[in-house]
DNA sequence: AATGAATGAGAATTCATTCAT
DNA sequence: TATGAATGAATTCTCATTCAT
């Protein structure tokens, strides 16, 4: 929240910068990309039009920055529900992630996440945009997947796993729908068949 | 039908509708949903922008029908390159289904085989146009599902193989960078491991 | 009814510009002149767009004759109400008109009537077009304005109390309530007292 | 209150609205209704089209306003004329409104208020503006009939005459000629018996 | 830093009219 | 005469961005 200076907590650029983003990640959440308006981003902020350029060069820059703060928070997300990892064998690790994975499909608003891969579709035709969300969206993939890499010691398939959660995830935010329970069922056997194969 | 002087078939209106609809995927997969107008449209149909509202009530309309023509031309592509299934065990349909969604992952433009969840997250927010959307997904997807249901008698692992797939047709079309060896030969694995499931 | 030849009966051109005047007629007291499209007008006919101008140079000349044919209506309309004008004394005269004028103002579709001022006052700034409605108008109001003309013995007043009528008529119009009673009542002798003053 | 530094008072956001309506009056008084574009309306206020967007949702809501502002100039016009209103009885009422309209009728520009009724015609298909358009009309109208009312005790009564006087503007405004001095001694004559009227 | 008014470059859409067949 | 496809000019409306205060 921004504060007067009343002498107690200001926000410093940098902090409004970021809950600017932060409002923005949540317009976007509600609205989709396409309806995304400066004004909208200024009102929700409590600001004028005309000050968001003095946090951000343009409207691109804002939804990069939106991106950032959306993939934090996917991140955040994998990382909370992961706290204490005690795997010992295979079949605890396949039975964990696919609770992971089954929960944050349940818990994850899957408009939400959906997000980030409309923003990554629509920028693709800007280059200097798509340049900057790919990187940011690999660096922060890539600390979701070195889990995945450790446990299969492949990097190719925890691509893969996570391709598949996040098709699922878009499908069903498109209106697909399928049971939780069967997927976390198939995950399992899947995560294992990979696990298995590995010490082959 | 209609003839033109020269003897040549002239297209008829449900032809031609159909031609501006495939012009348009063309636009879209080139210059992105975000940038397509109606002016665009229009010239690389040499028509007048007036013109294309004499076939297309608007521009969603008109986006509906892209739509439907890229579905269209994803199932032909499918099934193009199944012609002949000659498959009579498990180890050889996990190795046709492996080979053939490899191929089909380097063969087909990354970029188009995107549009289609591009057309379908930005169309989130409009109702009458996702419902039609949904609907079209569905049911040509289901068309496709269809070989893995029988595959593997299920229709949550159809899904789930098929989402894998277009998370990575996905992740591809934004610039991240796999072996399509290892795929292949991961897939296999997952498919084999997914029918054998299927026996137990 | 547009008729093909079998041999019956096949109306001939100037019919069928009537008929089609006539169609734009209740296209025009149904939507408003604002929405009139050529379209529209074609489609009521069964007849293709660009018959219709086979029939009127352009839209305006159309509604000129729908104009016309509006104005036909409302002579016809207050001529078939007053048959047989059997009045003998003033008190008489002032009764029949007063009815008269109240059942005209409830019978006549006020929408409708009020549409020959609609298409007056848009037309205002088409010179060309202003001059043949503002004729067309004089010479039909004309015949109209007669009968009390000859009651009161004076062009004025006629004037006066049908303005009074077209006033109420486009209250009516635009949503303006009162007592049909009451205006008769008062109508009576407004007309009674402009005779009475006559005879002085 | 913001001072440009001339000196001279800047007007609030309140005053441009007013001034832009009343601009765009002007305009429909010059052009019609159906001619009025945006273009002419941001042009005749020396501001960019997207400007006028700041001020008014779209152009029916400019319209409204507009209307607004002619109710209320008529309403003026009508005060102004009537601001010593000294008559004891009903000969000298007679005279006096008698007088007053058809002072109006020839100094009140016709064309200008007959727009009153082309806004409310026009707009007869636009149910959410015509309600307030209607609700505007009654209620100012209702301001100048109240001396009416008064005067004859009766709100039909004073409906009919300014519905006379409405229809009496329009027909002038459509180029139909008359004399003003018969109309005011005719007014006077059904003012008095009107009034005299009400007395038995 | 904040404001908010102004802008102008689009973009979608409409529709009377034309014209070859 | 009838058609209906094509047109293009006009019009409304949107919105990111700028800039003086």
């Amino acid at each position: 929240m921004i504060q007067i200076n009343t002498g107690v907590k200001v926000l410093d650029k940098q902090e409004r910068k970021k809950y600017i983003a932060e409002k923005t990640l949540e317009l976007i959440s509600e609205k989709g990309l396409t309806n995304l308006t400066m004004e909208d981003v200024a009102l929700s902020c409590n600001l004028s039009k005309g000050s968001i350029y003095n946090y951000f060069k343009n409207k691109n820059s804002l939804i990069v920055s939106a991106f950032s703060a959306l993939l934090e928070k996917v991140q955040n997300f994998f990382e909370d529900k992961e706290s204490n990892p005690t795997q010992d064998c295979a079949e605890e690790s396949a039975d964990f992630y696919a609770n992971l994975y089954s929960e944050i499909l349940n818990t994850f608003p899957s408009k939400e996440l959906m997000r980030l891969f409309e923003i990554l579709m629509n920028s693709t035709h800007e280059p200097s945009m798509m340049q900057i969300l790919t990187q940011t969206f690999k660096e922060n993939y890539g600390k979701i997947l070195s889990r995945f890499e450790k446990l299969f010691n492949s990097k190719t398939k925890a691509f893969m796993l996570q391709a598949m959660f996040d098709g699922l995830v878009i499908y069903r935010a498109v209106g697909v729908e399928f049971s939780d329970n069967e997927i976390r069922d198939n995950l399992k056997k899947m995560i294992l068949s990979l696990t298995d194969e590995n010490k082959n």
